[in-house]
DNA sequence: GCAAAAGTGTTAACTTTACACCCATGT
DNA sequence: ACATGGGTGTAAAGTTAACACTTTTGC
């Protein structure tokens, strides 16, 4: 017969975040310093309890916020850990998130004690991390793979403006392969999903290359005639 | 500061459990009527609290058991559900499973008093259910038909043998529209997915179909070459 | 003038789509 | 003989993949 211990005071699951940013030709992941037990002085990334009366959505923003100081990021649940021992003080669920930013943001500032900084890492260069923080970043990573390939995640991740072999570089990256250059132009281009800009870049030892934007209008419009998005 | 209140007696969390199946021509649900407060007498889709040192994959494969009778069901998370509310008893955050198997299991049959009964539902006639399984089932729908767009699930939902006239109802069912029979069954042959078998169909009033079976080797192999099966 | 990255088109192979008639079986 | 669903091919349109040279800029 169920039995319920209601209500309770503090709750046994935990919310934690993968955050994605690209620069400097490179997919990153926010990591933090943790400056609490367990796992004090490790590695790990934004993660906390979520309090008792609090949505599971709101826990994230609010322990992300906390953590690095990142706010108005939007967050999507990507998977639910449990194994039993995932947590050294007993039985902890977490709900894994995942964003995809623009790392240009700058301003990591903790606003908590919970953690004693926040660093962008380069994905491919993930240090061990406490709890199970590898193994979800993994998941993370894999997530982000397989989204790319039907959704045009990769503006969120660059600049207002950007370049076009900027962007190649950042599907090269999640996708770790190479890209036809001239193929993938032509791909991005057919649906407008991004607009040239009239602005090109400056102090470049090389010809100087055109801004685009991406076209928000655009993708909301070809998204609900259920258009695919697809780079292999 | 962190606080945990461990080791704890029982958990707050359960696992729910949406189990599609195809018969008839048709998409279905595995629903069951509950014996047991909250919403008593209600139709619900399986689901029940996870034991405190229960691994969460394991507990829905435990739970699904004790309320259907369903045995060695292979088992997938696709979304966690906390709204605060969503329990009438207290804060119960649920991690959703899904599967898909072949409906013609008989032998539905609740092993424990958690249950009345356990049946089939069609997919497009599910009634209002308890908490907020409407929505779970809902999701788990999206999450089947975006899978079926690249993985041959299908075939899990089919008996050994079937007609390709079958496996193209059944993927008519999934993605709510017609596809030509023609070049749908080109497509599924083209890659050896599936082989013939020399029997047929008996005592019907038409032209006997050929039944196939899935090529699960043949499947594999391609898998592993990162190649994708959609159904446009 | 050279190094570095930007920018640009064509062709062949393949994939997708649309479409209509004859076949086998039971009644 | 008729009703029912099974089974089959082709051509046109569209998509993908492979591939190399010229342009612009700063030093």
């Amino acid at each position: 017969m169920a039995k319920f211990r209601l209500p309770k005071l503090h709750s046994d699951f935990s919310v934690d975040c993968v955050i994605f940013g690209f620069d400097e030709g490179e997919l990153k992941v926010l990591l933090v310093e943790r400056n609490e037990p367990p796992y004090e002085g490790w590695i790990a990334i934004p993660g906390n309890l979520v309090y008792d009366h609090e949505d599971i959505h709101e826990a994230a923003a609010r322990v992300l916020y906390e953590l690095t100081g990142l706010k108005n990021i939007f967050l999507e649940q990507f998977y639910s850990f449990g194994e039993i021992d995932r947590h050294p003080q007993g039985r902890v669920i977490t709900v894994a998130y995942y964003s995809i930013i623009k790392s240009s943001v700058n301003g990591l500032h903790p606003v908590s004690g919970y953690t004693r900084k926040a660093f962008w890492c380069p994905a491919d260069k993930i240090p061990k991390l406490a709890f199970d923080h590898n193994q979800i970043v993994e998941r993370a990573l894999e997530t982000l793979r397989h989204k790319i390939q039907y959704e045009p995640v990769g503006f969120e991740l660059l600049p207002e403006k950007f370049t076009l072999t900027q962007l190649q570089h950042l599907y090269e990256a999640i996708l770790e392969k190479k890209v036809d250059k001239r193929n993938f132009r032509k791909r991005i281009l057919r649906y407008g999903l991004v607009s040239e800009l009239k602005q090109k870049q400056k102090n470049v030892s090389h010809r100087a290359a055109a801004y685009f934007k991406f076209n928000k209008r655009r993708y909301a419009d070809l998204k609900k005639k259920g258009f695919i998005f697809g780079i292999k």
